[in-house]
DNA sequence: CCTGTACCGTACCGTTCGGTACGGCGTCAA
DNA sequence: TTGACGCCGTACCGAACGGTACGGTACAGG
């Protein structure tokens, strides 16, 4: 019996990658109503394989979840010498960026599934989706923000709140929108308009250059 | 044959009331994992009933998303003379409820489900969420908006820009944290808390009293 | 050549579920 | 009293699906 990839890592052969690139379609078109015989007919594989690599159907799933969570790759954050355009610049990327995963295809049928299980079921999904979602972003951005901070650009108590406000301001209701399945989906250049004005407005309220007089008049 | 009740408009019984909640508490147990047997043993009734009254499957879910979705209402915003700090109360009484209701388990499990139709599936579930979530909340937002700008507290161009900005700094990531699963529920002075940090910075951002010397320094 | 292995395709099994049919019971009106 | 009606409870049906078993094929190694 060969040991099924799905406790852990991911040796996985180029084979099984395309069975996992088949999910991710079925995915997209159908939501999670695909069977494991659709899935067996898309890769042209049968279904005793996919057994047999995956254990279960929710392996097979989890398994998908994670190898398309970590092909999402941010683009490093140069921490040299802050300017402020340089750090400004960063952070647009870096919003435009996210914002273009966010509302794509396939991450939008990513999470749809993983709150559907995540309300209904055990099956870590949520928690996996959680954890490359928002709270990677979070893991990036904190060093960005601090040497933000060192560099006196920004101010800020706390880099949880400061992020919160960040993610706010850059993602405010495009993602629950697309989950819903609203269909105007933003254009690259409206993304990118978008993400200037987030980063902006974000500059806005933490910016140490930018502090008016009295904090609210 | 009676006319079922699915089409439209709801002259619902308080039987069907009854029904509608029950299946309103197997979603928050079960998310949608839930059999129309199930629904029947919960609300004491029969199956045949159940078809009866809301067609199929589809019909009492969409019922039972409407009647809620009915249910919330937010506190009508007061517009007489504004004041600023009436006005920044008003707001964030407005954004504690939001933040109340988004979070709290109903509408978490209605969301959902409702993005999981959305993905797999026809059944405008999702275009009901959306109407009675987000845009509604633009819809109530709106008049209040304009009457901050006509009484000179804000300026802004686009009110739909504003209301974004406005959404994302107070929901910010909790919707879609708490939609993937992730425990850790904000208790109710912290959501007063965040909603008064959330109108200072949208005040800080489109307030025209603080609006300083240039637009991006 | 033979043997083992890995895989494909398909048939198969048990269960669950949406939807329907039927028998029985209480209620109300004539 | 009688009958019509609305509803409950349950049994039933057909389809779909998760998961397993089996036969057939290609290929590697000896």
């Amino acid at each position: 019996m060969d040991q099924s990839v799905c406790p852990d890592k991911s040796p996985l052969s180029s084979r099984q990658h395309e069975v996992l690139s088949a999910v991710l379609d079925l995915m997209v078109e159908e939501g999670d109503r695909f069977s494991m015989a659709a899935v067996a007919r898309r890769a042209s594989c049968s279904k005793e394989t996919l057994y047999k690599w995956f254990g279960d159907r929710d392996g097979l799933l989890t398994a998908t979840v994670r190898w398309q969570a970590a092909k999402v790759a941010m683009p490093p954050l140069p921490q040299t010498q802050l300017t402020r355009d340089a750090f400004a610049a960063a952070l647009e990327a870096f919003a435009a960026n996210w914002l273009n995963v966010i509302t794509g295809d396939v991450s939008v049928a990513l999470n749809r599934l993983a709150i559907a299980h995540a309300g209904s079921g055990k099956s870590g999904l949520g928690r996996i989706v959680l954890e490359n979602g928002p709270f990677e972003m979070a893991r990036r951005l904190e060093p960005v923000f601090l040497a933000g901070r060192d560099a006196g650009l920004v101010e800020f108590d706390s880099v949880e709140t400061a992020f919160r406000t960040f993610f706010g301001l850059v993602v405010a209701d495009s993602q629950t929108r697309a989950l819903l399945g609203d269909t105007s989906r933003p254009k690259p250049d409206q993304i990118g308009r978008w993400a200037a004005h987030a980063v902006a407005r974000f500059l806005q309220v933490y910016g140490a250059a930018a502090r008016p007089a009295g904090k609210s008049n």
